[in-house]
DNA sequence: GCGACAG
DNA sequence: ATCTTGTCGC
């Protein structure tokens, strides 16, 4: 390492990148990758953040997974406090996801984040930052390549690869769409994620539905609240 | 050094 | 992510 340009203009005073890099190599160590979720996954929370002005809005929630149906909803408002810089996603983010979830009355078994986990050059994404403060089973879910390389696809399943290792899994939920990406965040396996992920997909949409559910609403809440 | 780069 | 109307197609 060494060397690290980032848009410089918009980081707060105080901000080292050299710290957060410190963080992050912390939460990579911190992150468990064995299955904490039992083997009936009845409900998950899906989390999304929109930003208008200076402000962020989180919404946060929980979807059953026999009727797909969602069955709380958390919406929570804060200054942004951080510019968005790719790899330092979470620094931005965190903070209004997290105060979106704990707006949540129901109980929920697994989190779905709107970003990566473990697929970050330093195994430390978004997912696995939130995954570790709200301490329960997270999956992350992007909807672009940040790092890595697809390796052959098996089905509608592919490796992502990075430095020689699988760290991601590209995941073709619906046939003509692009496909999205699958990682771990806390507490559970990769295969475990994306078999949940799948669970969770409803036949010919391309996100898994407590995310789809979360970025509705979180559209809404935009535009009502600011 | 160049280019790429989740949301 | 956000700024933005209609429009082509299943």
């Amino acid at each position: 390492m060494g060397w690290e340009r980032v848009r410089h203009s918009e980081i707060p005073k105080g901000f080292l990148v050299e710290r957060a890099r410190y963080a992050q190599r912390r939460i990579a160590e911190l992150v468990i990758e064995e299955d904490f979720v039992g083997t009936h996954v009845r409900r998950a929370a899906g989390v999304d953040v929109s930003f208008r002005e200076n402000y962020a809005i989180g919404v946060a929630v929980v979807v059953d997974r026999d009727t797909f149906s969602v069955i709380d909803v958390s919406i929570a408002k804060t200054e942004v406090r951080f510019p968005y810089i790719p790899t330092l996603l979470g620094f931005r983010e965190t903070y209004p996801a997290y105060k979106a979830l704990k707006g949540l009355r129901e109980e929920y078994d697994v989190l779905f984040v709107d970003g990566n986990g473990r697929l970050h050059p330093y195994r430390a994404g978004f997912a696995c930052q939130l995954g570790l403060v709200i301490d329960k089973p997270t999956i992350g879910v992007a909807k672009s390549l940040l790092i890595g390389e697809i390796g052959n696809w098996n089905n509608d399943v592919a490796p992502v690869i990075y430095q020689g290792e699988t760290i991601g899994v590209a995941l073709k939920t619906s046939p003509r769409a692009k496909p999205i990406y699958v990682s771990v965040g806390h507490k559970i396996s990769l295969w475990k994620a994306v078999q949940v992920t799948r669970d969770f997909t409803r036949t010919g949409l391309r996100e898994p539905e407590p995310l789809r559910q979360a970025h509705n609403y979180s559209v809404k809440a935009r535009r009502e609240i600011c």
